[in-house]
DNA sequence: GGACGGTGAAACTTCAGGTTGCCTC
DNA sequence: GAAGTTTCACCGTCC
């Protein structure tokens, strides 16, 4: 049974009163906000009202602001809370700074975090209370309600078994109207229907391929039977209509040369129903590489006109960029406009796809994924974390996840790329990947090989004229330390003496080989 | 009179998240 | 559609 909360009024704003007497009563709690913006500011706002700070929490905030190699206002924020036991949580947080919030709440010694709803899924993080603030999120026809599954993933966070009898979720209504309106959608309502994901042509494809690469499915019959038993034919229904998708499905993986169909095999084959579909040396690439058919069609169609062009790194980040996978993109301002007709100018021409008419409507995507490139390039380009989340809205978090998806989307072009015998591309595009990964110029590379040296680090050695690991291993010692401090200097000067081959195999997670270019 | 700071209204701007793909010692 | 941010005009204060 819902009981009535006294909640005595500090400020004007309700979920603020809420959040000041939980700390009263010396619990935890969630707040959920709609944006990341929103889980900031009233995370700071919180924050401000707060008076005592300790020792340990100004470790932690100090802890939370290095965690990226050059702090952003983000991390200056983020500290300045958790400097009174606040903290905001979403994706555009570095991925340190998220476990560094969840582990200290869950220790106790964060007592709020204002978060968008990443927080409530997946994640196992209890509080006595849980604060649904806002019930609305922006979507492409205006303001809608979220999901109401959402929102009881959200009531899901509140009460810790082990700590408290009981859990309290709260959400906020202006007026009677809406606290009506909110009491019969989310607490009366039924949550809404789960809806296949196979519905969507790339899952479909993309499965389609690899069943067929897989042996499970080699005939029309098989796939049309396969499918028909999924969820999604299920909710479909029309399996006419399902069969005629699965049709057009297995004649594009065969245009692609993904599969080769029964019309290749027509002349062995009893019959028609007997032919196969088997899946090329290529196809069966593309399937362990687990991208969109369309995807890797694209890439290798964009690439085999390039032979004839000086390859640009700008123009294959710019391929990848028009991938569905690296999706969303930057949106192109106005004020971009400039920069992109820049870059425009200058890599026009040995870019793969030409820039649409300005009446097209593609020409906006085009833009973004222009914009999109330019990102990448600066980032190469050795650019800050803190500069490009103020060019390009860009934080740390949704920096790193999109930089792990353009480093899979390169790997998958330099696997493709070798199928059409390319030494040439396939050196530039294994230099990128390289590039993008450290964030670094190319004169940096034999530098980040080296374990604990980063961009920043490898940037300060060349720039004092220790420019590749021979003269790291000809330079002193104290060179090195008053460069690089003194457990650093040490570890490298082991690193680099006489084992420099063993450097590569021993490095970080995810290496690269230098030798394969 | 000019520098400075505070205030508030109006004009802009921007809007959740993510999982798996691959490599490898 | 609305929250958050930026911009700008306006006013009061102080030197």
């Amino acid at each position: 049974m819902p009981k009535t909360l006294k909640i005595t009024e500090i400020a004007s704003d309700p979920s603020m009163n809420i959040v000041m007497d939980t700390l009263a009563l010396g619990k935890q709690a969630l707040v959920f906000v709609n944006t990341k913006r929103s889980a900031e500011k009233v995370a700071e706002d919180i924050s401000k009202k707060i008076k005592e700070e300790n020792n340990e929490l100004d470790k932690l905030a100090e802890e939370a602001g290095k965690a990226v190699s050059r702090p952003t206002k983000q991390c200056e924020r983020l500290a300045l809370c958790l400097k009174k036991g606040i903290a905001f949580h979403h994706a555009g947080l570095a991925h340190k700074q998220k476990s560094l919030v969840e582990e200290h709440f869950r220790k106790g010694s964060i007592k709020i975090i204002c978060a968008t709803p990443t927080l409530a899924f997946g994640l196992d993080l209890p509080a006595y209370r849980v604060i649904v603030r806002d019930l609305h999120r922006y979507s492409q026809h205006g303001l809608a309600w979220i999901p109401i599954l959402e929102v009881h993933q959200m009531f899901g966070r509140a009460g810790r078994p082990s700590f408290d009898n009981e859990g309290q979720a709260l959400c906020i209504a202006a007026t009677p109207v809406e606290k009506e309106k909110i009491t019969e959608r989310y607490l009366k309502g039924l949550p809404e229907d789960i809806f296949s994901k196979l519905a969507v042509e790339p899952v479909l494809r993309t499965y389609l391929l690899s069943l067929i690469s897989s042996g499970f499915v080699s005939t029309h019959e098989q796939a049309v039977s396969f499918f028909g038993k999924t969820f999604w034919a299920h909710q479909y229904k029309d399996m006419e209509k399902l069969e005629g998708i699965i049709d057009k499905m297995l004649s594009l993986l065969e245009e692609w040369e993904f599969i080769m169909g029964p019309s290749d095999d027509f002349q062995s084959a009893d019959s028609l129903d007997d032919a196969k579909y088997q899946p090329t040396a290529l196809g069966k690439r593309v399937s362990e590489l687990y991208i969109d058919p369309y995807t890797a069609h694209f890439m290798l169609s964009r690439l085999q006109e390039a032979s004839s062009k000086k390859i640009e790194l700008f123009a294959l980040l710019h391929v990848i960029s028009r991938t569905l996978e690296l999706r969303p993109l930057l949106r192109a301002r106005t004020k971009d406009f400039d920069k992109i007709q820049e870059y425009l100018l200058r890599y026009g021409n040995s870019l793969f796809e030409e820039e649409p008419s300005m009446y097209d409507p593609e020409y906006e995507e085009y833009m973004d994924s222009v914009k999109t490139s330019i990102m990448f390039d600066e980032w190469i380009h050795e650019k800050g974390e803190d500069y490009l989340l103020e060019t390009y809205n860009i934080r740390p978090g949704e920096l790193n996840a999109k930089m792990d998806v353009a480093d899979w989307l390169l790997y998958s072009m330099s696997e493709l790329v070798r199928f059409q015998h390319y030494p040439a591309m396939l050196k530039e595009i294994l230099k990128l990947r390289f590039r993008l990964r450290y964030g670094v110029q190319e004169e940096l590379l034999p530098l980040v090989r080296l374990e604990n040296i980063g961009r920043i680090r490898a940037r300060k050695l060349y720039s004092n004229g220790l420019k590749d690991l021979a003269a790291v291993r000809k330079a002193d010692i104290t060179k090195l330390t008053q460069l690089l401090g003194k457990n650093i200097a040490l570890n490298i000067k082991k690193q680099v003496d006489g084992e420099i081959k063993e450097v590569v195999p021993g490095k970080r997670k995810g290496q690269i080989s230098l030798e394969d270019y």
